[in-house]
DNA sequence: CCAAAAGTGTTTGTACTACACCCATGT
DNA sequence: ACATGGGTGTAGTACAAACACTTTTGG
């Protein structure tokens, strides 16, 4: 056991952010062409390193803010990576976290200086370092999350329509789901506002939006209600 | 972002460990009485500190293997805790693992070199630092994965009566299960193999002792069995 | 009037829950 | 013979899955 710290070897603590959107067809992530070494050129995801006066929590809002201009979304951290040699350079432990965001709300100049480009999950390159196996832990999270758990909110516009909610969990779960069965289940959970408003977009007839009841939401989930889809 | 690795702050990584143990009526933790400074003389989890050659994985095992003797059991990464003053002597960030042990073997001299105790959940004592808030989240990890993958065996002995199962499950889920429907259940999974012997200790009829099937689980597990329980 | 998407219920099967009595044995 | 824990089955209910037709409206 140890009684002295100061002979303890220290090191640098990364914090890389999967960053989740959904385009009304796709779940994708936002990556980073990075333009410093090592792997300069390269893609990965956006990261950066924790500070002295901050704690992970904050490095990763700060390194979301820094590339979306987005803050007060959902993240959360995901898993320690740790391989001795995952950085070449110095020896580092990333800590991942996941976000997820309105593909509409981030900045486009930020998303510009940095290179960044939205891929869906399936063409995304490949990355560097160990960041392949974050973003594939980061969506099996995302998976087990929402399956308990109405989050895919999160991804979508204030007003949206049914079909899109469905679309977005299929393309989370990456299934097909029953439209009757979807929407029955999601209004058994009673978390969603119908407004008189319609989306005449996609159709003729056009498609009423709704909106997440976020209050109710709560309640419910203090109250212990299953979300399960 | 960053371009020169050399700028930035290093920390120290620690590893801390809730150490699960089950002895026959109750869910228990191994914790150790520091003997060094800061906060020399209260109850903490067994930590240790990351080194340059190891990953975290590797840091648990070893400051498992220091403490119980025990290697190669199940042990998963929980999270990281990175407050800016956790550890008022230095800048540190723990990244807290979980293990789940056969109480039976451990070993008993290293326990006493490290003033260890094993404590039953609800009357354990105030840890230092975060520790308390570990140790709360790798409860209610472990009460979700016991829920979805029959995780519980490796706090068993090799061989168990369906009493001892369900006392195991009954304290980790912290609730009464129905006899005949747990044991229906667990049947269906058919992840058992029932042998000759009785365990005459507990009953003048005794009870039929049980092993942990691995390979059929496996199996299973591989064609998608669900094992909710 | 037709094409295209929106919207809507019922039936069937499966899984979970609740529940009580007989069995085997050592003293 | 009795006290102690071991072992066993079923009926009722709730939840999930499968499934197809009608409505609206712009062109």
């Amino acid at each position: 056991m140890i009684n002295n710290y100061s002979s303890e070897d220290k090191a640098l603590l990364a914090v890389d952010c999967i960053i989740f959107g959904f385009d009304k067809e796709e779940l994708k992530i936002l990556l980073i062409k990075r333009d410093f070494a090592p792997e300069k050129g390269k893609w990965s995801l956006m990261g950066g390193f924790l500070k002295k006066h901050e704690n992970l929590d904050q490095a990763a809002d700060r390194i979301l803010k820094t590339l979306t201009g987005i803050n007060n979304v959902f993240l959360e951290q995901l898993h320690s990576y740790s391989k001795v040699d995952r950085d070449p350079a110095e020896r580092t432990i990333s800590v991942a976290y996941y976000a997820l965001i309105n593909i509409e709300d981030h900045n486009e100049e930020l998303t510009e200086q940095f290179s960044a480009q939205w891929f869906s999950i399936s063409e995304a390159p490949n990355l560097i370092f160990d960041h392949d196996i974050m973003v594939k832990h980061a969506i099996s999270r995302l998976r087990y999350k929402t399956s308990k758990e109405p989050l895919g909110f999160e991804l979508l516009p204030p007003k949206f329509t049914m079909k899109q909610l469905q679309k977005l969990y299929e393309s989370i779960l990456n299934e097909k789901l029953d439209k009757r069965n979807f929407i029955n289940k999601i209004n058994v959970m009673d978390i969603l506002i119908k407004l008189d408003e319609k989306d005449m977009n996609s159709s003729r007839k056009g498609s009423f939006l709704y909106m997440f009841d976020e209050n109710k939401y709560k309640t419910k989930k203090a109250e212990g209600f299953s979300f399960r889809l």
